[in-house]
RNA sequence: GGGCGAGUAGCUCAAUGGCAGAGCAGUGGCCUUUUAAGCCAUUUGUUGAGAGUUCGAUCCUCUCCUCGCUCACCA
């Protein structure tokens, strides 16, 4: 496992060895930082606006750590730049205050990606730039291997990297490494992380509680999607890891939640591609006496509160399309967007047998095993989805591929269940949640005759469930979004992979 | 799973059926306000792995690995 060390690996393990015994701490226990390098720029251009023209601020001492990011040693002074977890900042070391013993030190013992940490006062140079003279410094702790960006240059306070990483292996496998020399990757998690934020936020002010339901399941449910199995060995039980949260979330408004959240992580054993993960996170939530509508309404307002939280505004730029994020979206009802499409009448079609012929005379493919239900989706996602670049709502959908929606008043073929599009890609799905249990039942046994038994998409019959909506469920509306899709959009970003800290890849065949 | 493309130095990339190169990084030296610092000198390779064709393969062929794109799959 243990692989050859590289030139440039040896010479710092050299280095390193050479700080021991000169009796230098490489990796010393405690470090000591008064400024973040931000903080530290902003204070001492607060004193030169109180320092009359012409005279230098009054020196404060700041003591400041970062990474080694530019080393330029010139002899008897050197200049560097280190960077900490909120920008950058240069260095600025001379002889006559460090003497000769301590240039060398830094000259020919610390190297780009060390963690140093230094005290001293700030000026500003000959180009003008803020900068910290160092009258100490130390070792904080040593890089043994180079970080893989070459080199940086600052243009009008723009830094512009050259040969910067751009293997997406590397950058996937290593993503330490990645986010290390790319600031422009650090910068989608912290949207990431705000994006979240922005979430919560506006459930917990609508009176949401956020709540935690198990991962690990006996019973999995609430999607159309094979799971992960694993299995507990000191109880011999198989359990499943969840695909999604509905059911256990639906249970709490029988526990009389009348509006309940859980953000985490879904796991779907599925195909990856730039918008799945085996494992991606997901927002859902219920709400006592809502509908679709009703949810359909909050639906925007949440996506556009978000977008103005994180980036400040409601427009957006993605793949090359500027998109309104803010209400109304366009709503498409699926016959009528189908009809459109295709020129097929769903609603003329009330069985699979009737509703291919009707698409075999319109000149359309489709599976000859699916159910109706599948052939309209599959028209939905074939002819309508790509097209769905603005936000959009599609709502009604077919009852068979939708076990846990309440079917619309007088159409029993119909639900009450809407997605939303952004960017020719599904963000959400949402519906007025069944809450009869004994239609309810029906449609899992419905369920269980349209799927091959060994169709693991065919989710079991979850008996406690049954049991949970008979004590009585209140009329609820639910939803659920793939927040790694939200985030693709606010930061423009075409794969899921670039959202997820570490992605799922393929394991390397080594050992 | 299918199709297409890619894999060369630490990073970004060249190149050719005939000794594998550049820039940056690294190493040694000079350099007291630089900022992709500069100047001089210099090191670095299982060309993803394996096999085949060939006098000779990084290049052509095959298999495998990994990544990317795409299709399928994904209520």
């Amino acid at each position: 496992m243990e692989q050859e060390k590289t030139a440039l690996e040896q010479n710092r393990l050299e280095k390193l060895n050479r700080l021991l015994a000169a009796g230098i701490q490489p990796y010393p226990t405690r470090a000591e930082v008064t400024h973040r390098s931000v903080d530290a720029i902003a204070d001492f251009e607060n004193r030169e606006k109180q320092t009359p023209p012409g005279t230098e601020p009054e020196k404060v001492a700041v003591t400041l750590a970062g990474r080694l990011r530019s080393m330029r040693p010139m002899g008897k002074i050197s200049f560097a730049h280190i960077e900490d977890g909120y920008g950058r900042i240069q260095i600025f070391f001379r002889i006559n205050d460090l003497g000769q013993e301590q240039m060398d030190l830094f000259a020919n013992e610390f190297d780009l990606g060390d963690y140093i940490q230094v005290t001293g006062y700030l000026f500003r140079t000959k180009t003008g730039e803020i900068t910290l003279y160092v009258q100490s410094f130390i070792m904080l702790a040593k890089s043994i291997l180079p970080l893989p960006a070459a080199k940086d240059e600052v243009v009008d306070g723009e830094v512009i990297r050259h040969a910067t990483l751009n293997d997406p292996e590397v950058r996937y496998r290593q993503r330490y490494a990645d986010l290390a020399v790319n600031p422009a990757v650090r910068h989608i998690f912290k949207i990431r992380a705000e994006t979240i934020k922005a979430l919560r936020q506006f459930l917990d002010e609508r009176d949401f509680i956020e709540v935690e339901t198990p991962i690990l399941q006996p019973l999995y449910g609430g999607a159309a999607a094979r799971p992960f199995t694993t299995h507990h060995n000191q109880l011999k039980q198989d359990l499943y890891l969840r695909i999604s949260f509905e059911l256990y979330l639906k249970r709490l408004l029988v526990g009389g939640f009348e509006r309940v959240y859980e953000i985490g992580r879904d796991f779907r054993n599925e195909g990856v591609s730039y918008k799945h993960n085996p494992e991606f996170t997901q927002l859902e939530y219920y709400q006592a006496y809502a509908d679709y509508l009703k949810i359909m309404d909050q639906t925007e307002q949440m996506v556009a509160y978000t977008a103005m939280q994180v980036l400040g505004k409601t427009k957006i730029t993605y793949d090359g399309h500027e998109i309104e994020l803010a209400p109304p979206w366009k709503r498409v009802e699926m016959r009528e967007g189908i009809i459109e499409a295709t020129g097929v009448d769903i609603a003329l079609h009330t069985n699979a047998e009737s509703l291919k012929a009707a698409m075999q005379a319109h000149g359309l493919k489709f599976n000859p095993n699916a159910t109706r239900g599948k052939l309209i989706d599959g028209m939905l996602n074939e002819f309508l989805e790509p097209n769905f670049i603005q936000p959009t709502f599609v709502y009604n959908y077919p009852r068979d591929i939708s076990p846990l929606a309440k079917s619309i008043p007088g159409d029993p073929q119909t639900v009450e269940r809407f997605e939303g599009y952004i960017g020719g890609m599904e963000l959400c799905n949402a519906f007025t949640e069944l809450n009869d249990p004994l239609d309810q039942e029906a449609r899992f046994l419905e369920m269980g005759r349209a799927y091959a038994a060994d169709d693991e998409e065919n989710n079991p019959l979850d008996e406690d469930y049954l049991r949970a909506m008979s004590y009585g469920m209140p009329p609820n509306g639910g939803f659920g979004m793939g927040v790694d899709r939200l985030v693709m959009l606010l930061t423009g970003n075409h794969s899921i992979r670039e959202v997820i800290l570490f992605p799922h890849l393929r394991s390397r065949g080594e050992e």
